[in-house]
DNA sequence: AGCATTTTTTACCGATCGGTTCAAAAAGTT
DNA sequence: AACTTTTTGAACCGATCGGTAAAAAATGCT
């Protein structure tokens, strides 16, 4: 029928997402992707349209190897306590490159509105995460269930920033274990301990 | 004795902030920055050099404007009064373009080591503002000093990202009231009150 | 007024940007 | 082996990038 292609679409993807991680969407040229994925220009434009259409694959595949530890907060049941293995897994998973969506969320005034509306979805993602946990548990002391959401997803931004500063990660995951001693206690299965 | 220049350096500073703040350093042209202020290529090139030296002088008027909300954390007595009064004046100072040296630390990698040097120092003041406060502090509760103080510098990134999410300025302080909630209280001045 | 000095203008530099044209090369099908 | 279909390679597109050279315009000083 026809000549088949001589590299995998998910071992490009994960190059580029190396290089978009690293530089950014606007510093980020063709020059770069070309190199970093060993396909010449006309067969990355052949796969992806364009660069904007590339990001935005590489973003889904950003996403997807992340998918893990989002899910993580729909774990029943509810609470508190997927709330901090969530923190727990972020700082195991500290990259020097901080997080692509935030990275990618400093640019949006050069992004698509297609592209803006997939990563302001996974923001909001995050923060419903957080806020249907929130609300699955029980406090002994009052608790703004929406500030505390916003509180968190904010939180996480500013973690997966810090990967970019030297600061190491030891570091980083005390910061983490000091936030979860911070947060209010949930009671709700204290009997089974955490 | 010459020609006086028909520009006030302070003012094109404020011009290219405008700039550079919203679409940060990488997606900044001269053509913009000549479209911002209003003076022609040449002068620029006249007045800071290159690209780079103007966007240090930029970076340097940013923060000597953002110097008010640092030295509360030197106000004496130091405690943790000050990081409440800190994280609120945060809190009235949203901006939709988030903080523009966590916004340039996205692009450590296409920064000059020199502008580099610049931003993760006023990272560090920042650090060290929180935790010189934290250590005069007299909590009923074991805290962890450093790995506080990097939750809080953190969390600090994480609050200026929000502002380049939709959500309101209502829901941020919001979430900083919660967080000032839930932060060990300081027993020093107890009679004083706060 | 005339000189000296500086700013501004205009035009231009090579390099690179994202993207395209078109033909050559490679594979499957017959 | 001939044909068809798709990928690949190289050259090329206009536009823009950051940066510069040299002359023109504008001002203060004498």
């Amino acid at each position: 029928m026809a000549r088949p292609k001589n590299y995998q679409r998910e071992t490009v993807l994960e190059q580029a997402l190396e290089v978009f991680w690293s530089k950014g969407y606007a510093a980020t040229s063709l020059s770069d992707l070309i190199e970093a994925t060993g396909l010449n220009k006309r067969s990355l434009y052949n796969e992806f349209g364009n660069k904007e259409e590339m990001f935005l694959a590489v973003l889904g595949h950003y996403q997807n190897q992340r998918k893990a530890v989002l899910e993580l907060l729909t774990h029943q049941p509810l609470g508190m306590h997927n709330i901090h293995k969530v923190l727990r897994a972020m700082g195991e998973h500290i990259d020097t490159r901080g997080c692509l969506v935030v990275l990618s969320m400093q640019e949006k005034e050069l992004l698509s509105p297609e592209i803006l509306t997939q990563i302001t979805s996974c923001v909001s993602q995050v923060r419903e995460g957080f806020q249907v946990n929130i609300e699955a548990s029980t406090f002994n002391q009052p608790v703004n269930t929406e500030a505390l959401a916003n509180l968190l997803s904010s939180q996480t931004f500013g973690i997966a920033g810090m990967g970019k500063i030297n600061i190491g990660q030891a570091s980083i995951q005390a910061a983490i274990e000091q936030l979860i001693d911070l947060l209010p206690e949930d009671t709700t299965h204290r009997n089974q301990g955490e």
